[in-house]
RNA sequence: GUCCCCAUCGUCUAGCGGUUAGGACACCGCCCUUUCACGGCGGUAACGGGGGUUCAAGUCCCCCUGGGGACGCCA
């Protein structure tokens, strides 16, 4: 059978880390069993809805490859549905004005409150005719059944059942007008057709009433999945204290999409040891009914180690490709350096994002003004002087300017001095980088090219001749 | 305050009545090594507590504790 899922953010700020997830499960339960994901905009609330929001959104959502069949719909365009439904159940009775004041409400909460008593609105208009109070503009609210109970089975917490005497009577419609988020939810995932509701478990104590809204429409509820919260490293609530929250700030920092996804794939769902899933393998092994009903701690570290992996997995020139944008954020020109994809097979084992790989990466890209401190005083005192004028003087004899004849070089002259070869090529690394670390130095040398490899041990030359 | 939910190493998790409680990240050793790394090998580390049920409980039930969520004319 085919699932029709949405993903309906409130376009109130960024993609986060836990609408991300719901939208990665609700994506991939679409997904597999080819049915359709369904993009829904949920703005009712003018006030804190913006453009920008719903844009930052789309963003996250297309870098991380989930793209939607449908939409995006915005509830702010279908008030004509919504007023349609408002006025058919307030003939009907199903909904009701309710002229109760927002400081009365106030009110009525604290004294139960203070009574021990579950705060809800006390159905004063729900059964009350004629005279209302003048000069108060009344809100719509639906007429909840007063017994028996809502029943419903949630693929991952499981049989929900709650009393309708729990349940209150909520507003669906403002006093200026506008629907609720509740009562929109109900007509549009029921105008859309959606099969299964994926959203975050924040929800589920809603779901009662949103079930009650669907039957007074006449029709069966959606299957529901409540996906657990995620929460930030110090097991507290998900925020902007545990560093990035925003999907694209990972991005920013280097990160690979496909190593976000795993991480968040794996955050609430296993499939026995298996670590690292390609887009393909969550699409086959995925199951929407095998996902903890726990909230989860988010592991930066484990997301570092997935990008890590994807790094050295993928085809150098998939990565190389992406570092474009990356080199130029930093400043560099990708001209002016060696080949991308030789460069990210060199670098990709000792960077854990693209934004290191870069920061690693400059020296091939621009001459740099000094050497690092440590490391020329080690490296580049008057011992090494012999060892780089020998290493200078055969390399520029080299035929071919190459990894494996400059290898050769670096040995040759290890041997022939009595040397251990970190005498040799630490001095040559700190020439050619600046510093202490690079990718093996015959490597470092051939992606750095002939002319400026013997250029900057010329240069390295003379500051040990001068420490000397 | 009231209602609801959740509970295995620090973290993500496997486990679905009988296991030396497994894997991964992180951490710590050792090996490899021209730096930094990668890699390889090994190690520390968990069933929150108390009652039941059962021949047998991490696994089922109840209570406690801890954590979380909901209780808006927010979504």
């Amino acid at each position: 059978m085919s699932a029709v899922t949405r993903f309906a953010p409130s376009p109130t700020g960024y993609l986060h880390i836990g609408g991300a997830r719901t939208a990665l499960f609700s994506w991939l339960h679409a997904r597999q069993s080819g049915g359709r994901f369904v993009l829904r905009i949920e703005d009712t609330d003018r006030e804190r809805s913006t453009e920008e929001a719903t844009e930052a959104i789309l963003d996250g959502l297309r870098w991380l490859g989930l793209d939607w069949d449908d939409g995006p719909f915005f509830q702010s365009e279908r008030m004509g549905r919504y007023r349609e439904v408002l006025d058919h159940w307030l003939e009907t009775g199903q909904a009701y004005h309710c002229y109760r004041s927002k400081d009365e409400l106030d009110a009525l909460r604290e004294a139960q409150m203070k009574r021990g008593e579950k705060p809800r609105y006390d159905g004063y208009w729900r059964d009350r005719d004629g005279d209302p109070p003048a000069g108060v503009t009344p809100c719509i609210r639906f007429r909840n059944p007063l017994e028996g109970e809502v029943v419903f089975d949630d693929l991952i917490r499981g049989r929900v059942r709650v009393a309708n005497e729990e349940l209150d009577d909520l507003v669906i419609c403002r006093a200026d007008g506008s629907p609720t988020y509740n009562f929109c939810v109900v007509i549009d995932d029921y105008d859309m057709g959606i099969t299964h509701v994926v959203r975050g478990d924040d929800h589920l104590s809603n779901t009662p009433r949103q079930v009650n809204m669907l039957r007074a429409l006449g029709v069966e509820p959606p299957a529901y999945a409540h996906v657990p919260m995620i929460l930030g490293d110090d097991g507290k609530r998900l925020s902007k204290r545990h560093g990035a929250v925003s999907v694209m700030q990972y991005e920013t920092e280097g990160y690979l999409p496909e190593a976000l996804m795993n991480y968040l794939v794996r955050l609430g769902w296993a499939h026995g040891d298996q670590e690292v899933f390609s887009r393909e393998e969550m699409l086959r092994l995925f199951d929407l009914g095998e996902v903890n009903a726990s909230a989860s701690a988010f592991n930066p570290g484990k997301l570092k180690w997935l990008n890590e992996q994807y790094l050295r997995s993928l085809e150098p020139g998939e990565v190389a490709a992406r570092l474009v944008t990356y080199l130029e954020r930093a400043g560099l020109d990708p001209q002016t350096g060696p080949d991308l994809g030789a460069l990210v097979l060199a670098q990709r084992e000792r960077c854990s994002t693209l934004v290191e790989l870069v920061d690693n990466s400059r020296f091939f890209f621009e001459e740099f003004d000094t050497y690092e401190e440590k490391s020329a005083r080690k490296h580049l005192a008057a011992d090494a002087l012999q060892p780089l004028e020998a290493c200078r003087m055969a390399l520029e004899q080299l035929p071919q300017w190459e990894a494996e004849r400059i290898h050769a070089v670096v040995q040759g002259v290890a041997e022939q001095q009595e040397l251990k070869m970190g005498k040799v090529a630490q001095p040559l690394r700190v020439a050619a980088a600046g510093c202490a670390v690079s990718p093996p130095i015959d490597a470092t040398l051939a992606l750095l090219g002939r002319e400026r490899s013997l250029r900057r041990i010329d240069r390295a030359l003379e500051h040990a001749r001068a420490a000397g």
